[in-house]
DNA sequence: AAATATTTGTTTCCCCGTCAACAAAATATA
DNA sequence: TATATTTTGTTGACGGGGAAACAAATATTT
């Protein structure tokens, strides 16, 4: 096994265990909400005018699960649709103040995990972290790349 | 947004991605056989004396779900079990000819996805590998410390 | 050796996400 | 302008995986 497999599967298995592992915590100060719940309210909360459209993109989700996602967050009362006076057609959606609690919690737990996580950090320099965010940068943007010439669509 | 949140980040968007564009080719070369169903055959073929146990952990799954999953690559002649003859419980799976098929045509795959991003990688020097290397597995090993110490069991 | 606890695998019920077909609106084309 | 195409969101059928209860085998304790 070359170093390049070993790098990609080593992370595969990082970002599984980092997954399954914060799962939890997230259940134990998110009772009654679900990861995806979640994970909607919060992509909700960072992309402006998000609609099921963009929310299936980036989520990397179909937009089917994303319109049942976002009328169970609607009934929670969790988050709530707006329009524009010039569109009949697009449905877009914010968080409502309940909503915006979820949103706050999450992100509370964001910095628990990474206070969690800091001695890994600390572990290396500037440099290291410099480039290891220009590869990944890179590597995401081989993959659009590839992504645009196999002209794969959502759904 | 600092650099450590920056980084998780991408890295997880990254991974997201790869995962989506990678499903695509996956299909195309096996079709009728699930991205779950290849990826057991995977551990199956790696994994020595593999169990329903094993399998679950090593897939970030639930026993219940490797038990089902292993039920149907019985039924589709993929894999097959054995047992030790001094343990009449536990029930260890092997791939069967066709199910070696399977793992090496997944194998290939696997070697075209990473000739399809080599350009990437020929992009970091050798210190920068080694350094991310490094820094994978400390990071896993600092996520198991925190697994065991939260006590964590499978299912 | 007997009783208890743990491990292993299975099954049932349920929820979540995909797929595919669909309607409505917007856009492009004739 | 009228028609065709594309985009957007929704729905129902379906399948995969989790939770929990369970039986059987094994390990541990008494």
């Amino acid at each position: 096994m070359n170093k390049q497999e070993q790098l990609i599967m080593n992370f595969r298995d990082l970002f599984d265990k980092m997954i399954w592992l914060n799962k939890y915590k997230m259940e134990d100060s998110l009772k009654g909400y679900k990861p995806s719940e979640v994970h909607c309210i919060e992509s909700i909360g960072k992309i402006v005018d998000a609609n099921v459209t963009k929310l299936a993109k980036s989520l990397y989700m179909t937009r089917g699960a994303i319109s049942k996602l976002s009328k169970k967050l609607i009934e929670k009362g969790l988050i709530e649709t707006y329009q524009k006076p010039d569109n009949k057609k697009e449905i877009y959606f914010r968080l409502t103040d309940q909503g915006k609690v979820i949103y706050n919690i999450h992100e509370e737990l964001h910095k628990e995990f990474q206070e969690r996580d800091r001695v890994v950090f600390e572990q290396i320099n500037e440099e290291q972290f410099d480039s290891m965010l220009r590869f990944v940068e890179k590597y995401s943007k081989h993959l659009d790349a590839e992504i645009k010439k196999q002209g794969i669509a959502i759904n």
